[in-house]
DNA sequence: GTCTATAGCGGGATAGAC
DNA sequence: GTCTATCCCGCTATAGAC
């Protein structure tokens, strides 16, 4: 077993406590915990906490780069729009976390500068690839018309955004999936 | 001016506080610079930060009950919720404002006991409202049918609290409208 | 009811040995 | 790359004078 990964590991358990706790909440003593390591280790890794958060949104942004990149190319825009809500619901089934956009906006007065840039950053790709695939699902004959697609989009993020944190606050993993059934039936014909 | 509204006085400013910055990240101290008194004096009002917390959520509760009782009996369901969505639009037009719910809520897991049982509480006398409305609404025949009225509720308090949030993030008020606008079509006939 | 003073803790961060 | 030791800060809360 490398030791390599330790950087890696500090990344995953941030990510972790941010969702579960929040950025301000979480310190650099609950990973160290985790990790049977020492305070001072990981900021041989991390050299601020402001860098570490930073770290875990740019994380973010590459899986969803990544994850979009492998999606067949044959998918539907109502196929794609499935899997995009159904890859949130691993939060609300693990029950103590909430979405990264979530606490984020929520704490957003008190971020720090660099954790905000790439905070913003997270959310304009995922509503441009909102749009996009709304558009698409419009032309295709899929989805409704209505209201343009950027406030579609707006919409749809505040929705599960909220969802999210709601069904953590009452335990209830499934009052996720009702906003999830409710969007749906929002956009799709 | 009497000094007997200092108390008062401490509550409006921690709900401030919570609202723009957070449970965790506000301080004792916040309120006492802004109020030019010392840290220990505001104990003396409310004896710990969980007790404050705990009296800022009744004190929201309160504010609703009356204002539900304010309402007008001749008031149409659509015209009630109409005023309802509109009374949350003050946090966007704040823009440093969320809603009492969803700062609560995305800091949940480290809440104090008593916050928690008094956002909880809130969040469902909230929510009763709405089911309620939103019944009346039907029978009455001004709001559409379909998804169980509980989880329309659900629904729409998630997309108004991720709408606060984002419309915060992004600095444009304007995205809050955008998501009530999308509410009433969905629920209005 | 407000003050000063302070206890006690935990936070982020750094220095320097190994 | 990990450790120990330490600094400095801000937090909640308490004691006791006025």
């Amino acid at each position: 077993m490398e030791k390599t990964d330790t950087k890696q590991n500090i990344l995953t358990l941030a990510q972790e406590f941010i969702q579960v706790r929040g950025y301000n909440a979480f310190s650099y003593q609950d990973i160290s915990d985790r990790l049977k390591i020492q305070k001072a280790s990981i900021h041989h890794h991390y050299h601020s906490k402001e860098d570490l958060g930073a770290e875990v949104m740019e994380a973010a942004r590459v899986r969803f780069m990544d994850w979009n990149a492998s999606l067949d190319a044959s998918l539907t825009p109502s196929q794609r729009l499935d899997l995009f809500l159904e890859s949130l619901n691993a939060w609300a089934k693990q029950k103590d976390r909430i979405c990264l956009t979530g606490i984020f906006s929520a704490e957003w007065n008190t971020l720090p500068p660099k954790v905000k840039k790439k905070v913003d950053e997270f959310q304009m790709i995922r509503r441009q690839w909102l749009v996009k695939t709304l558009e698409a699902g419009r032309k295709s004959g899929e989805f409704k018309g209505g209201k343009p697609v950027e406030e579609q989009a707006i919409f749809i993020q505040s929705a599960i955004q909220g969802a999210l944190q709601i069904a953590r606050l009452q335990e209830k993993p499934s009052h996720y999936l009702a906003v999830v059934e409710q969007v749906k039936e929002m956009v799709k014909k």
